[in-house]
DNA sequence: GAGTGGTCTAGACCACTGA
DNA sequence: CAGTGGTCTAGACCACTCA
């Protein structure tokens, strides 16, 4: 027949659907403002619920939304950029760092970060700090430092003091270089809860080697919220930009 | 009643499934064994195919498992480590990289490289390139030059040999510094077809200015894969561990 | 064509939020 | 308490791969 099937090519509904939500977020809503709930807005597209959260994921994922139970589904602000490099915004108590330290203690590291380290099995100070900005819990690390990081550390810990302690002794050194990968996971039950996410949710894991006097001075592996955040390093300061990816079709 | 409720945590049944597949991958299968189809293993654990996939399509965001429609589920190799940085990695023509060219176009830039260039709306070259590692597919780029970074260039170009043109001429300039920007998104159908995963497919998108005299002289979207990469950035080489999350429950 | 993962449905109940 | 998103079920059909 003639029929020319312009529209048959096939293309799953939710993905259609993300498109469409994608192009009304831009065009019918401010940030912030709520969306109506998923029944509703399932009724109104005439596809299931399931369906219809398929692309609300999609789209939180992206960064598009932000969804919380018992509340509703909203408009998610740009993501904000965050600097993970160079130096000063990571090492402890160099320049103006946005890290709380919420806790510390004194135990074997677990297998993947010993093998960082280069120690052995034996105790390091772990330190667990979280990251603050624009009033969003943005970040969760754990730092873990060797003992022998820290020589001159006082005796006179408690556990209020130690985590300071340790970090202030770590300042003294002169950190001579670092090493970093950047790789996607899913956010664990605890660290989840210092998110404010649900377990599961996406995150871009940092995982960092301090370098000092020749040795592993310290590692740390910094769990991000991958839904706000865009991890920025930069010789020459952030990217202003927000990156909407569109379909650019070119260059084959 | 003194009935300790030891289990009755309400861990949803997909996150109990989660971690117990994952001590199975470790213990119980090789890398690249087959799994048994989604239908039995849900009828194993006792839960509904919808409940088990949920499941599954976690350990593939974390680069556990792979699946193909088709074919199976198989048990992924631990990630590679892929260098974006410093500049040898992927600064055109420099050092030992791992890209090739795929396409060229002159065109206007999408609105958010047009920002990052600092130009206005005129046409750009674009050139599309591809990173391979192992054999396998690991990203795909945008590289967009605008014509006054590349002012000699020749003017006799074809299809075939314009990529390769633009990037001889960048290549003679010299690199002054860099930014860098990583967030998550999903695959754009193209990319995902280049990329040989479905589209949506979670990605890292790594946002790349290169500046020269003092000037923005090319921007990068590249796309790599997020189940496969983990993305290294290094003053002193590529880190060499394997970081499996596991839940070291720490430090409050 | 048999077997795989991918999409979709129409329900149900649960956990959480806030008035 | 009503209303939200999160989990779960038991089906169905489709797109794809490969022998």
């Amino acid at each position: 027949m003639g029929t020319t099937q312009l529209e048959s090519v096939q293309e799953p509904k939710y993905w259609h659907l993300k498109t469409v939500l994608n192009d009304a977020l831009d065009s019918e809503f401010e940030v912030g403002e709520i969306l109506p709930n998923e029944r509703d807005l399932a009724a109104r597209f005439g596809v299931a619920r399931a369906t219809l959260r398929q692309a609300l994921e999609q789209l939180e994922l992206e960064g598009r939304l932000q969804r919380r139970r018992g509340v509703g589904t909203t408009v998610a602000p740009p993501r904000m950029g965050v600097a993970v490099g160079p130096v000063a915004e990571a090492w402890p108590g160099s320049g103006r760092d946005s890290w709380n330290t919420v806790g510390c203690v004194e135990a074997a590291a677990p297998g993947p970060v010993a093998a960082l380290l280069g120690t052995g099995g034996e105790a390091v100070h772990t330190i667990r700090r979280e990251r603050v900005m624009r009033g969003q819990h943005v970040a969760t690390e754990l730092l873990y430092v060797p003992p022998a990081s820290v020589p001159e550390l006082s005796t006179m810990l408690t556990p209020a003091n130690h985590g300071p302690a340790v970090l202030r002794e770590l300042h003294t050194l002169e950190l001579e270089g670092e090493d970093r990968s950047v790789e996607l996971g899913s956010a664990s039950a605890q660290d989840a809860k210092q998110l404010d996410r649900l377990p599961g949710a996406p995150v871009l894991v940092v995982t960092t080697r301090y370098f000092s006097e020749g040795r592993v001075a310290a590692a740390s592996v910094a769990t991000y919220r991958a839904d706000t955040c865009r991890l920025t390093f930069g010789d020459s300061g952030a990217l202003e930009v927000t990156h909407h990816q569109d379909d650019s079709r070119q260059a084959s």
